[in-house]
DNA sequence: CGAGCAATATTGTTCAACAACTTTGTTTCG
DNA sequence: CGAAACAAAGTTGTTGAACAATATTGCTCG
């Protein structure tokens, strides 16, 4: 791959794991000389990244990260919705997905045991094997395009986590949702797999939401 | 606006418009020439539509019109048929959009009126009112990120019409099909109306397919 | 304190150059 | 003749400097 599409990538990485605060601006020499690369260089990551969703960029003020509305959590909640039970329902349990499903619920469980202590590492990564799970989900559906708008979702998404303080009550209740979700599906079949996923979804907006609302965030 | 963003509008609507033909290579020197701006200019320009799914980049090899192939819109249908019958499934007819919806079954009725010669050029208008027709109907789900993510399909689906030489085939048999669809939805309700979407769509999809059987398209 | 204005900083764009790579064309050898 | 090897040419990738256009800051003055 050349600079650029690395250089994207390693600019996407950082900014979800929240290497920028959530609505910081970048400033283009700066983020040129950290990485090594020249500004027109940097200017064509940024644009990607952009059309991404995770970053902004307003004329002549320059980009910053993506900082999400609490209409936006709604607006990227309907179309997860709409997704993932989409994809789980017309899905088949022999499925080769359904194995990477398994591995990320039994990573994050893994993750979830180690946090005894309420270690913000920790739960990162239990929010990266629970996003993983939710890609998994939709490459169930066998279709490029839903799997590229759902990646560029999630990263959304996982900004408008890093924008509350308390990761425990984020990821946490999830753990063990995704097994019943998995669970559900190979033993009941999609539609009440389905079933189930489009209740957790909305179980988990409104923790996002009640979050969002203590914190008065927009 | 900025001149980058200008370009970016101008290149989108000549590429959907088919100046340039679906494959074909955009050297960056030339198309920079053409529209007098530098080349690093267009090259920002370029990573937009290629992150809009118009534009295809290969590394040391620059960017070709897309040129979808079948399971490129066997995949665009799949995803048009969900966003598309759950905007209307959940939708009521007094939505501000239906106003739009009936405009532009109008605006196709009346190009299609005057096609009485096989005009390439009124066949682009009535295509121009069927993909406002469904652009208005995804907006039913005031969902931007929805009506984002459909925008890009249909663009990447007008470049597969482009790569079909029978343009009524395309537009006529779908003039009717709207109206009914609209009509369906307001007078037996939103359900009956998504049932009527999902038939329309996979019809659409076959003759689509069938064409690029015809024509031995990849 | 606030409005207006100058100074400063940042982004937008251009240009020229060179590096990295692909494609093309030619030569050479089996 | 055909295929492999190699040289030449052309395109893209990236850089650095420069300047224009716009935004932000800080200052002065009323």
């Amino acid at each position: 791959m050349n600079q650029q599409g690395m250089l994207a990538d390693a600019l996407r990485q950082q900014i979800i794991d929240g290497a920028f605060a959530p609505g910081s601006r970048l400033s283009e020499s700066a983020i040129a000389e950290h990485f090594g690369v020249a500004r027109n260089t940097l200017r064509e990551a940024f644009r990607v990244l952009s059309e991404q969703g995770l970053l902004e960029h307003v004329p002549h003020r320059g980009v910053s990260v993506a900082s999400p509305s609490i209409a936006d959590v709604i607006d990227i909640y309907r179309a997860r919705r709409i997704i993932e039970c989409t994809a789980l329902l017309h899905s088949e349990p022999e499925h080769p997905a359904v194995q990477q499903m398994q591995e990320s619920v039994l990573a994050a469980e893994a993750a979830a045991q180690d946090a005894l202590l309420d270690d913000a590492e920790t739960w990162r990564a239990v929010g990266s094997a629970n996003m993983a799970f939710h890609v998994a989900l939709v490459s169930l559906a066998d279709s490029p395009r839903l799997a590229r708008t759902y990646r560029d979702l999630a990263a959304e998404l996982r900004l408008a986590f890093l924008k509350i303080d308390d990761p425990r009550s984020l990821h946490e209740p999830f753990v063990r949702k995704n097994r019943a979700v998995l669970d559900t599906f190979l033993t009941r079949g999609a539609a009440a797999g389905a079933e189930e996923l489009e209740r957790y979804l909305v179980q988990s907006e409104r923790v996002v939401l009640g979050a969002f609302a203590r914190m008065r965030l927009g």
